[in-house]
DNA sequence: CGGTTCGTTGAGACCGTTCAACCCCGGTGG
DNA sequence: CCACCGGGGTTGAACGGTCTCAACGAACCG
């Protein structure tokens, strides 16, 4: 997985293909890819902000360890995401970053990201774009932190993955691979590790979810979709009109 | 309240005074104030992005309103703050803005602001940094949603507005003007109403928080601050060096 | 085969919700 | 001036969702 599949794929090349130098701005940021193991910290909360990643295998996830000893992951990453970018324009890291299970990432500097900004405002805008749905996609899970039980805060979780997946090619017979061990599931949901795990027996009673170790299927999307009520705009999101004309 | 006081006040100027120019760009923003009442909806969800807005007296929030009949609020905006930044990119609005109390608003178009980005790399950096402190002030509260309870919300809403507030002077004696009813707290902390209300006495029996109808006295902020562990790196925040030598 | 990690299931406690009654206060109209 | 009304806030009681603690089971790994 690619920074520019990734790219490509998510639409964000599709408003004419992207030039050759653009091509290469976008690789060169992935001439350093490294092994990373499961559970190895790729920086923590506070540290000086230096390097983003670009995720090219495996999952990653941000989190905030918090004073009462527990923890509350933020967001997690899918190949083809770009790690890192909540930190931009700060000087320390808001929060931490995990592996979840063994991967490879390229780390890229500050530097190149301000080069590729420079030199092709047609990729300034896609990073904008991707940081904005990054964000839109935080806000849809604080709404479901404030105002949802937790079959609903789950189910939304495992189907926005499956369509974060799915568009990378990920998913196969509705069904994907999903390494969050339930702790993990519930540190990103706000619940603890005995309710995730009743929650989806529960989802799996009403034959929403089957789940077998780290295999998920979702045996009707639809039905899932319909009981999350999923506002899927922010990830097929429209830029607007007026940023395209902005190059 | 100008923005121009509001982001000098912010520290966002402070990296050399703004030129004349730049200092015009700005206020040309707040060409069209016009009075908004109380409970004026500004924009509706999926509403088409064409405008933002300078809050210039009053205060204002956005909201989703949820399938379930309850409401979300995301952000409180206060004077001196941009609203729609969080749309900026998108063709729709991802989220509704409603006044709380009477107020004053400068609308400005879209087009307006990709003049003053690339006419001042300055302010095209300030505009940025306030677009990614409004991001960790979210993350934050989805910190406190996920992992925390009720007395732990409300005092850290209480003391976030606090500080907000007194960098731009509505401070005096540890006290402020506060004009959300507590159904509205309730729906921006993901608590009912009626247990905003004991959250509050309970806050009060331990002396850490007056309220009188629309006054709230925080009678010791530091012991708030300690309570709810305040990190403020993301209220005076440090812009990266490397940020400012984009320019 | 023993240890470890992860997941499941049960029981009891706790926190927050819901529903309801009541109060306080400001506004309005007689 | 008083009667009425309505919105916001307070308080009580019962319900329910989620947590915690604990025991147990299943898979993996040395």
């Amino acid at each position: 997985m690619t920074l520019l599949d990734s790219i490509v794929m998510q639409g964000l090349g599709r408003h004419g293909a992207l030039t050759a130098e653009e091509k290469t701005l976008l690789l060169d940021l992935e001439l350093n890819p490294r092994r990373a193991a499961a559970g190895e910290v790729l920086w923590q909360e506070s540290a000086d902000v230096d390097l983003f990643c670009v995720v090219k295998e495996g999952w990653a996830y941000s989190y905030r360890n918090l004073g009462n000893g527990s923890m509350q992951i933020l967001k997690v990453y899918l190949p083809g995401d770009i790690i890192g970018m909540r930190d931009f324009g700060f000087a320390r890291r808001l929060a931490g970053v995990a592996m979840i299970n063994d991967g490879v990432i390229s780390p890229f500097t500050h530097q190149q990201l301000f080069e590729l900004i420079g030199r092709s405002p047609a990729l300034a805008a896609s990073i904008i774009a991707t940081v904005v749905r990054q964000q839109a996609m935080l806000t849809e899970r604080l709404v479901y932190l404030g105002r949802y039980a937790a079959h609903e805060r789950l189910a939304h979780f495992l189907y926005e993955l499956y369509l974060r997946l799915k568009r990378i090619g990920a998913v196969t017979d509705n069904g994907f691979v999903m390494p969050l061990s339930q702790e993990q599931v519930g540190d990103a949901l706000g619940l603890s590790a005995v309710h995730v795990s009743r929650t989806f027996s529960m989802l799996r009673d009403e034959g929403l979810v089957v789940r077998d170790r780290q295999h998920v299927v979702l045996p009707d999307p639809q039905a899932l979709a319909r009981l999350v009520e999923f506002n899927d705009t922010y990830i097929d999101e429209t830029l607007s009109p007026a940023f395209h004309g902005f190059h």
